[in-house]
DNA sequence: GTGGTCTAGACCACG
DNA sequence: GTGGTCTAGACCACC
């Protein structure tokens, strides 16, 4: 698999293995009805518990992106495209909402925060 | 004061009273020797715990923004202006930077998350 | 065969066939002599994996409902007729038992459990 | 609290926990505003994990039954009632139609079912 | 004190 | 082999 865990980050690692899938479906690098690693497996290639996968696992579970069967494994659901695509978009609105928020609270101006925003995304550009 | 604080955006509740505080000196806002509220009357203010104030005072002192002399109350220090602005821009750009950092490691390109970003800021530039 | 499996109904897979055995031995379609498809013969038929069926003819054999002889197949044993009926008997008060005891649990009276049954069963009548 | 957990009826314990505070508060048992007990105290009353309780709060907390504040505690949602009375409806309903469905699959008329469920439920009136 | 996350390891049911 | 549940215990952030 193509996971990547940052532990530092904030992000619980659950939620992070969650997008991931979430964001790989979106993507199309993911299909409907492709298997994903079993959970003991994943755990293993990413050195962290079987249950944080697992949970991970059943939150995707949860909203219908995947489908569970005991003693089989775990699938990538039919519908799941569309439902990873709004997902996606979510989770990003919301991470770009909350960190607006917060600076407006603090009282700068959103000409402001655009430049921040875009400084800190230009010095990164080659890396 | 004209703090507010947001229970469901994310930023501890400690958090959002020492950025407020410290964004107020950085804007020229609170100046240096001006009194903060006491513990007891801002905790009132903001409906929140006196422990929580406690903690963002304590941090305020611990970073030289504000002194706080004993049975007198807390006063922005003399240097504060300064540090408060490199805490903001700090904040700023660690809050960007985190942020960035999820969305590349979600696999999206700089220009989709520049315009996610965009379009999040501008949605509501009417309210 | 005229056995049909539901991977979504809570019912693990072998007790179904188990059940759908059991039933129609119980009904008089199938009767005492006749054979059993082969184990992988179903399991072919029903899409499923053959050490489901295989646990599910074990599980008939245990209780002398069938009888498998080496080399030649399995066939309904000569008592299936009644066993099958107590063990029909016994499945569906069971099931009984275990909705009424969980809704019980929940504070429901035994009228409004009723109603919810029977509103239930009615409202799949035209299908 | 006056919640019971039953290890041995099939569904899993975090369920039950989650089963009952939705049905407490469909019955205005428990309101809008008031605190669960602590996910440890409440772990100790029933004598189980307080994991599982941690479960059973974010399964509420997910369908915004219930709001959870680091540091502070749980509380009834504002709009809980309304859901919790959806959820009751919804899983009632769920396993009515998974029995009703099994019993079916093996061939059993609509009155039979109806009998036999009445005469269940009849049976430990005295109960 | 509170809830949230993660690990480790056990046991079960299912295929 | 698979996923699901539960326990025990640790650590963290927050109030």
């Amino acid at each position: 698999m193509f996971f990547q865990i940052n532990s530092h980050n904030g992000v619980p690692v659950y939620e992070q293995v969650y997008r991931q899938v979430t964001f790989a479906v979106a993507n199309d690098s993911l299909q409907a009805g492709e298997m994903l690693p079993s959970v003991r497996q994943l755990a293993r290639e990413l050195a962290i518990n079987p249950n944080t996968v697992s949970r991970a696992y059943r939150q995707l579970q949860e909203r219908d992106i995947v489908e569970s069967i005991r003693g089989t494994g775990v699938s990538i659901a039919k519908g799941a495209r569309g439902i990873c695509r709004a997902e996606r978009s979510r989770i990003l609105r919301q991470s770009m909402r909350q960190i607006i928020e917060a600076a407006r609270q603090s009282q700068l101006q959103d000409i402001e925060i655009e430049k921040l925003f875009q400084t800190e995304l230009g010095s990164r550009k080659g890396k």
